[in-house]
RNA sequence: GGCGCCGUAGCCAAGUGGUAAGGCCCGGGACUGCAAAUCCCGUAUGCAUCGGUUCGACUCCGAUCGGCGCCUCCA
């Protein structure tokens, strides 16, 4: 069954039934990285929030096609990977530098990516592949009058765009009244206007140009490889908060001025992430990578579900309490798989009430997805997960659900895992010292021999294997 | 200065005109040889503050206080 999404589009402020230009297929487009150093969690917290965009539409029965720039090159880059180089270095010299630096840091991003279970995009479009493209789009826009050529760059008129700042929802005056430009670094004809294409400077790679030597703007690459990869039309367009202004009012600038027509129908943008309360900042000394993280002992995909589990568009202030409530709402959701992939009938004690488990498995997936199709209401989505979690483990523990009950609940846990990531079965078998352990332990415990039963016990948990004795005599276990 | 967002229990967080979801933590109880897991009970007379509109407001309006973002290359 294929399920009408909504979110909140930036250019109309409202949340709003996201209607595909092909019925069934998203095209989507996500601003990447830029690959000059290793991703912080900031960054991660925004591809993260791409990947639930994609995921939730794609167990919503839509077909997506994702697009991932890579920016590999840039200001940034050009200052960390030219260092080593004399003044009068060849060019060819020049972009190796850049590329060495930029494939190192891609192949890093994308292991961050993976450890996250980050789906990779469909298309990773390196910027540098497509220049040919961004020249042709360059030219384009110049012959429309919309792009003026000065001193070997070129420049976006736009004062020729009237709906320049829709996006952004900023006017021109306001623009004008808060700019503050290095107004000695090109030579433009309105403060406003951008660089399509910079002439280059000494010291700084280049390619061949009708312009002369130099290299693409910032905005230029994703408006080229956006529209050579996904069309004229797209369905969604996302990024962090920040991006809005300039980047993407100006990669609207570009595209639409250069198709005559909208480009893309839905923008989507995912809000920051503070440190306890504070700004992110290598100065504060509270500035993390996944790597720092993962060195510190953190389960990635705690990482993963503290990140998820709050709603995309609202600050969010990351904590290593936060984290720590996060590991263990996991726990609680890995023990109720497990236990549905188990027998049943674990606890005891008074029991509220009677239900129907088939009747309130399908009111929680309905709840769930209702969340979810309300601009990815994951607090929303999850809580409707936890009740059913309450209601049937009280259940089970009086009238274990049947197995085709059970089954149904796990499709149920397989469907909001295609979103989250973090629940998945585990197929992992134990070895046979640990089966021997338990199997010495049953014995110890048949003999009432607790001291023994109590120090089996005691050495499988050194072993991170925690066990559940159940009503019935079985014992299950459990990864710590 | 311009535009905009946020302030809900110890922590995180949904709701946004009809009387406070969910998670973590905490306390009591049940089950258990003891645990673990699980269940039951309890934990905000109140949603920054002060006014207003309304039969009724956390939810709308106004003011105030506090925090944050964007206003040209930053996710």
């Amino acid at each position: 069954m294929r399920r009408t999404i909504s979110l909140f589009n930036t250019l109309t402020r409202r949340v709003e039934p996201v209607v595909p230009v092909i019925e069934g297929q998203i095209s989507l487009y996500t601003c990447g990285p830029t690959v000059y150093n290793y991703a912080h969690i900031g960054n991660l917290r925004t591809f993260l929030f791409q990947d639930l965009l994609k995921r939730t539409f794609a167990a919503g029965g839509h077909q997506v096609m994702h697009c991932m720039n890579i920016t590999d090159v840039e200001d940034k880059i050009i200052r960390d990977s030219q260092g080593g180089l004399s003044a009068d270095a060849p060019n060819e010299a020049r972009h190796a530098a850049m590329k060495a630096l930029t494939e190192r840091f891609t192949a890093i991003f994308l292991e961050d990516l993976e450890t996250l279970r980050v789906r990779p995009a469909d298309h990773l479009p390196r910027a540098t592949h497509y220049i040919p493209q961004m020249i042709r789009l360059v030219q384009n826009l110049e012959a429309r009058g919309l792009a003026y050529a000065r001193e070997g760059s070129v420049y976006y008129r736009i004062a020729n765009l009237p709906q320049y700042g829709c996006l952004a929802h900023l006017d021109r005056e306001g623009m004008q009244a808060g700019a503050s430009v290095d107004a000695d670094e090109y030579e433009r004809d309105a403060i406003s206007d951008f660089v399509l294409w910079k002439g280059a400077k000494p010291g700084e790679p280049w390619w061949d140009s009708p312009w002369g030597q130099g290299r693409p703007g910032w905005h230029i690459e994703c408006s080229a490889m956006g529209m050579e990869l996904l069309g004229e039309r797209v369905d969604i367009h996302s990024g962090g908060v920040d991006l809005i202004f300039p980047h993407h009012e100006n990669e609207i600038a570009q595209s639409e001025g250069c198709l005559g027509h909208r480009w893309v129908n839905h923008w989507v943008h995912g809000e920051f992430l503070m440190v306890e309360g504070q700004k992110m900042a290598k100065s504060l000394g509270n500035f993390f990578t996944l790597r720092d993280l993962v060195a510190k002992g953190v389960d990635p995909i705690a990482l993963r579900y503290a990140i998820q589990s709050n709603h995309y568009r609202k600050v969010l202030n990351f904590s290593f309490e936060g984290l720590r409530a996060a590991e263990n709402a996991l726990k609680r959701i890995r023990a109720f798989r497990k236990r549905m992939e188990g027998e049943g009938q674990a606890g005891g004690g008074p029991w509220k009430e009677q239900l129907d488990p088939m009747a309130r498995l399908e009111q929680a997936r309905e709840a769930f997805w209702a969340a979810m199709a309300d601009d990815l209401n994951t607090p929303e989505a999850l809580a409707a997960i936890f009740t059913l979690i309450n209601d049937l483990n009280a259940m089970d523990d009086h009238v274990a659900l049947t197995r085709e009950e059970r089954g149904a609940v796990l499709a149920f846990l397989d469907e909001s895992d295609a979103i989250f990531a973090a629940w998945p079965h585990e197929t992992e078998n134990l070895d046979a010292e640990v089966e021997a352990l338990i199997d010495a332990r049953r014995a110890a415990k048949a003999a009432k021999n607790w001291a023994e039963a109590d120090r089996v016990r005691d050495q499988l948990k050194a072993m991170g294997i925690v066990l559940e004795d159940r009503k019935d005599g079985s014992t299950g276990w459990r990864r710590a």
